[in-house]
Formats: structure tokens, sequence, C-alpha cells
DNA sequence: ACTATTTATTAAGAATATTAACTATTGAAG
DNA sequence: CTTCAATAGTTAATATTCTTAATAAATAGT
């Protein structure tokens, strides 16, 4: 528990208005006024000083009608940037960001193998162009980073692949570019751009973004905030039992949701079923089984492949099993699906919903939603930017 | 999001001192200057209001060598009264607490299967009994309550066994009685409890308590703050499916969490396997087994049963499925039991323990623990009153 | 008695939000 | 064209609060 000091409840409500500008903007003065129920004189004064700054501007004047018109004002999108980066694919990926979360400048960096220091370094190419590039002044830095992360001290003590451990990235970048850095596992990156770019309306439910790809994991926001786990590990579903007796998985047990639900589980499931099955050898992209990768598995399945279809609604079903472990602890929420396993759509959305309906109290399953993500394939990115947003603006 | 006013900003950091008087307590001003990084006037300040509400006292001095004594601050625990209710028995009860939850006075109300408005007649008689007989100003009153509760509204949705169904509960006792209600579901309130009144020392961790009763729930407790689910539900783990194949359950699903570990499961099944296994009627016990209490099981147990012993550690394999469901979500956590069973002891927790194990990540699950609460009978009650504690001292 | 040291209070100063008064703008009515 | 009603936005004065700086108080050792 912080202390309030004059200094700190003006900075609280400067982030009301610049809050309230940024979601209800263009917006009035006197309209924030009654919004945020803060007098107008505040209002007036909060706004030079964010005006000045020049994050907010004036954009014009309200239609009105027998008195006076009023002053727009309109958070200026560009006016500042934001560095998003995402460690969590085969490649380094980074981006600035306007206000907006919108892209203005790219930057791909193929790790071709490399871990630990040597990747630690291209990190810093990565941001280095990125710092290089900036057009506007740099609002801080934000990290995707796939692995068990502490946000509060900006550690990354585990990331299998990169080979990271115990790396205290969040200092090791805030001093040598001297802007403020956060960082949050990838996918729960991936939940907070969709709760802050994303189509959604209702603020009301808790979301729930679960990322399939080569592992399966989850980002968790309830009231607004990102459930980071205390110190870490909030949302970490892949290696939740879905087969009691399942193949074994690296992690040591038997039928994890990842062993059946990411593109490694689909692909050998796909793989099994059709060495099993020889008049599928028939099928171009199937001859040597081997071939198969998740493009040749859309393929099957559009074609009406009868074995791959099972597979997705198995995958389905494991994921419902998790899925009703996500309601019944967290009460109804929205749940998103993310990664390629969405392509599979209502297929595998359905079988989901089912074995969700099945395992969990009916009156929490009905208010309760799955879908999939609609903010598109820089949804880290993105994400990540979002963090410093959070953080330094208190938008949303 | 709420402006802050200087009268805000008072509040809050009353609450700061107030707080730390309450868990670092005696205390002496300067000591909670350096905790609490406000200054000494302000520290004065704020003491010489509460100091003057009774809610505060000068105990005496600090010994000191070389310098002045310092005067030690104590919370006054008996200057203020908690009227905590619990609604979720065959009787309701109810008792008068001093600020550090500890109970002055009692009043048990048996409900004679009355439901409806005869039930909430019942509540009232309650609460009046207990105004009555409070020895110094009330607080607030604090209630728990089984059922979907509502606490940001004070409406309580749905009590199967009360027969009630979106009670305005906090608005009606609020007009009543002219004090501030909170309320919440019982699980979620003990869960409260532990965390307010309870031994362990950590406050890292997510706390779980899981209430096994009659019917199955938990209450969560993440950064110190109830998980109320947005509106309701958080906890609501009790139809959450842990038998593939199991029997049916209330809920319209099958082999959910409740129908094996809840008291009535238990029996259910002690029965069965009595009833399948003839020679166990020599016992004393079960001559008829439809004479079978929880209190008949632990004896049989006792007496070395395998058969109860089974059920048992079914018992707390499904509860150990729950766990990791739970871990899984929320990250490492600790997870507590409450009710009845909990009497089963290391048998059932370690049973548990195996199964999450078998069924999480072994990172999480490593440093996740499982015991038993210790508060006390009265849990629900003192929880209740914690409600109180918190939202009107800001107390934890 | 004097001193060093820590505790606690008092007095003055700076930041902030509020109230009340005032100016500015706009379309409509006279 | 002037006046008016209504709303937007600013200015000046006031109250609350936290902070800094100065002051008083207490205590054991010298």
């Amino acid at each position: 528990m912080q202390k309030v000091t004059p200094r700190r409840a003006r900075a609280r409500n400067t982030q009301i208005v610049l809050k309230t500008i940024y979601t209800d903007g263009p917006i009035s003065r006197a309209e924030i006024s009654r919004v945020t129920d803060l007098t107008p004189p505040t209002i007036s004064e909060v706004d030079s000083t964010i005006i000045s700054k020049g994050i907010v501007e004036e954009v014009g004047f309200a239609p009105s009608s027998t008195c006076r018109r009023a002053i727009l004002l309109e958070v200026a999108d560009d006016s500042r940037q934001l560095i998003g980066v995402d460690l969590s694919r085969q490649d380094f990926r980074g981006a600035l960001a306007n206000l907006r979360g919108q892209i203005k400048h790219r930057v791909d960096l193929p790790l071709q193998g490399r871990d630990g220091d040597a990747a630690l370094s291209l990190v810093y190419d990565l941001v280095d162009a990125l710092v290089e590039s900036a057009s506007s002044a740099l609002l801080g830095i934000g990290i995707g980073v796939p692995g068990l992360v502490d946000a509060s001290k900006g550690v990354l003590h585990q990331s299998v692949n990169l080979n990271w451990r115990h790396i205290p990235l969040g200092k090791l970048l805030q001093k040598r570019y001297n802007l403020p850095v956060y960082m949050a596992n990838d996918c729960q990156v991936a939940a907070l751009a969709v709760h802050t770019f994303g189509a959604h309306t209702d603020d009301e439910l808790p979301l729930v973004v679960i990322n399939v790809g080569w592992g399966v994991g989850a980002g968790i926001i309830v009231n607004g905030k990102l459930m980071h786990g205390t110190p870490v590990g909030a949302g970490e579903i892949g290696h939740l039992t879905v087969h009691d007796n399942g193949v074994r998985c690296a992690c040591g047990n038997y039928g994890c949701l990842e062993t059946i639900a990411s593109t490694r589980g689909i692909i050998r499931r796909v793989k099994a079923q059709l060495d099993g099955n020889p008049r599928i050898s028939k099928n171009e992209f199937t001859t040597i089984s081997d071939h198969i990768d998740m493009d040749a598995v859309f393929q099957l399945l559009e074609s009406g492949n009868e074995d791959v279809r099972q597979v997705v609604l198995e995958t389905g079903q494991a994921l419902g099993i998790v899925a009703a472990s996500l309601v019944s602890v967290l009460g109804s929420c929205r749940i998103l699906l993310r990664g390629e396993v969405a392509n599979f759509g209502q297929l595998l959305i359905e079988a989901m919903r089912d074995e969700m309906d099945r395992r969990t109290l009916p009156t929490l399953s009905r208010v309760s939603d799955i879908g999939e993500t609609n903010v598109g394939a820089d949804i880290v990115i993105r994400g990540a930017s979002a963090l410093i947003l959070h953080h330094e603006l208190g938008v949303l």
C-alpha cells in the first residue's frame, strides 16, 4: 500500500481524465467533468498539462445549438510511440506502435537457433533498431516472452526454448535504454491485447485467452487486471491432465493438455491415425506421413477426412475440460482461442463448448462464452505495447 | 475509477496508518512514519483523529536507551463491535465480534425447516438480538450465506436450501439497521477468515479454502482480495466433473465433485461399499447401513475398515483433480480444507496431494500447499465480520 | 548540569480540489 | 440589431492535505 501525496492524487486524476479521453474521445472538457465527477477547473488544469505535453490535442468543435460550442479533445495517437517485443516465435519480432497499438514500424530478426547470451544480444539488436527508428518520443518497452515471468521484478525465470533461466531482462533493458520496461508471459500479453484493442464490448466477464501453439497457455484478465500469479504461474494450463491414461509429456506426467491440444499433439495424432489407416496414403499430402504439418492437417480436414475430424473433436474435448476448470475457478467467463488451432473454427469450438457444458455448472457455463481472438497476427506485439499503455498512462 | 479528493487521500492514508497499527502494533508514531513513509506530522495528525474516535489508544512506552521513550499505539480491540452472521447452517448463527474477530456474544436461532420469508424474518430476529446486545458502537453487519451472491449489489441470487431467489438482503438490512452491510458466499467468507485471522505468515501465495460439507465450494483470495467472480460464481467448484462416468448430480451433469467429495457423496459410497460387503454388518455402527452418518464413517475408518479407507482415498483423488485445476489457473497456491471432511486428516490430504502432483506442472505443484484451516468452528461468522473490517477500516 | 539522540508537535509552505464568480460563445426571440 | 437563455470554459478565492523546517520534550550517559 502506497501513501497518497497531493502529487499522486493529481497523477491519479490525470489518469482518470486521460482514460476518459482515450476511450470516450473526442470529448469536451465539460463532458469529461460530468463523466469523471471532477470539477471543471480541475479538468481545465489537468487538460492544459497533458495538452502541453502533446498527448492530447484539441480537434475541433462539437455541434451545438443555442449555446457555446464545446471544444473537443482527443488523444494524439501518434504523439508517443511504444516498443512492443514478441520473443515467443522462431524469429524475434518487435515493432513501434502508436498510442492505439497501431503498428508503425516493424523489425524481425531471425533467431536461427541462437539461445542464451546470443539470443539476449539479439534482443538488444532488435530494440536498438526500434529505438533508432522511433519517430516520436518513446513511452517505454513492453515484452511478451514465453515461460515463467515475474512481472513485478522484471525477471524471466524460465524460458526453455531460449535456454534462459532467471534473466533480469527488465533491469537489463531499463539500464541500456533508460526507458520503463514491462514484461509478461506471451499468453498474458495476448489477453491484454484482446482486452485493450479487441472489439468486445462488455468489460464485465473475466477474459481468458488460450494460446494453442507448440505449447498451451492462457492469459487471464479479471476486473481489467492481468492475473500474474504470485509470483508466477497463473494460466499455466498446458500441463493440466486431461486424459487419465494419456501419453507421457515432457513435464513427466501423463495426458497433459499439451499432449493433445498443441500443434505437436495434433500432428502426432493425425500421423498415428493415418499410419493405421493405409487407404489414406493415396492422398497426395500424406504419401509419407512424416511430411504432415498443420497446413496438411487443415487441407485433410477440408477434404473431409474423417480421421482428422476425429482428432479435431478430441482436441476440442481436451480444451473443453480445461474450459470447465477455468469457469469453475473464475466464475463465468469469456474464453477466446488463439493460434493456428483457431483455424479449426466452429468444429473445434463446438466440441469444446459441448465438453465444457457437460463438465460444469449449467448456471455458469450458460453465461460463458467461447470464441476466437479478433486482434490478428501481431497480438503479442500489440499486447506488449498495451502493457506500457496500462502502466504509463493508466489507459484501461 | 474514482477521483481523488483531498478527503479521500486522507481517508486512504488513515487506512494505511490503521492497518499498520493493526498488524504491527503496539507501535510508536515514529515507527509508523518509517514503515508507511508518511511524515511524522501527518502521522501525529492522523493518529489524533483515530485516537479521538477511540479506535486506537496509547498503551505505554517502548523501552529505550539514551533517548526519549516512544509512546506505543495499539488498536483498541473492543472499541467497536462487528456483527457476523452465518446463514449456511441448519440454524442461523450470529455473533458480536471485536476488532480482532474475537467473539463476544453469540446468538443461535434454529431454522426448523423455515425458508422464504419466514427464514428472512428469522434473520431479522437474529440481527435484532445482536444489535440489542451490542456493548460498543457497531461498525457494520457482515453476512456469509450459501449460494450465488452478488457482493457489490448485496443481492443473494440463489440459495437453494433457503428457497431464496434474488433477495436484496444487503439493502433490506441496511435500511432496517442503518449500518453498512457486506455479504459474500459462505466459502468466500471462510477464506477471508483464514486470510485475516489465520496463523499463516506468507501473504504471497493465493489462498483457496475448500469447504466440503453438504455441497462443495471454494473461496479464493488473490493479492489479499477476495475473488467474487463477475458478477458471481468464482470458486463454484462443486460441479466440476471429476469422474467421466460418475453418478448423476442434481445439476444435471454426471460425476461432479459434489457427488464424490461431500458428506452426502461419502455416506452414499460408504453405504454402497458396506452393502456389498456383508461381513462388515457385524460392526455395531452399521448393522443397518441406513443409520450411517459421518460420525459412523469416522469410527469405521478409525477401526481400520478398508472399505471406508478406499472411500476416503477416492475423495482425496477427486479433490486432487480440482486442486490441479486451481493450481493451473491461479498459479501456485495454498489450498486449505474445511468442513467435517477435514477430520480425515493426512490420509485425505496425501491422497489429494498425490493426485494433484500427478495432474499439474511439477514446477507449480511443488510450491503449492495443501492443508487444513486453523480458524475453528466460527470460521464463517468470523469471516463475515472480517468483511466489515476490510471495507470499513481497510485492515488487510 | 550538559550533551547527544530520538520522539513528537508546531508553524510555515506548497500542491491540489472545490466553490463561486466571471467571461465567452451561440442560436433564437423580440 | 439587440437582448436573452443556456452552456463552455476560466479565474480568483478558499479549504484540505502533505511536506519541510523549526521547536519542544524526554532520556541515559558524561
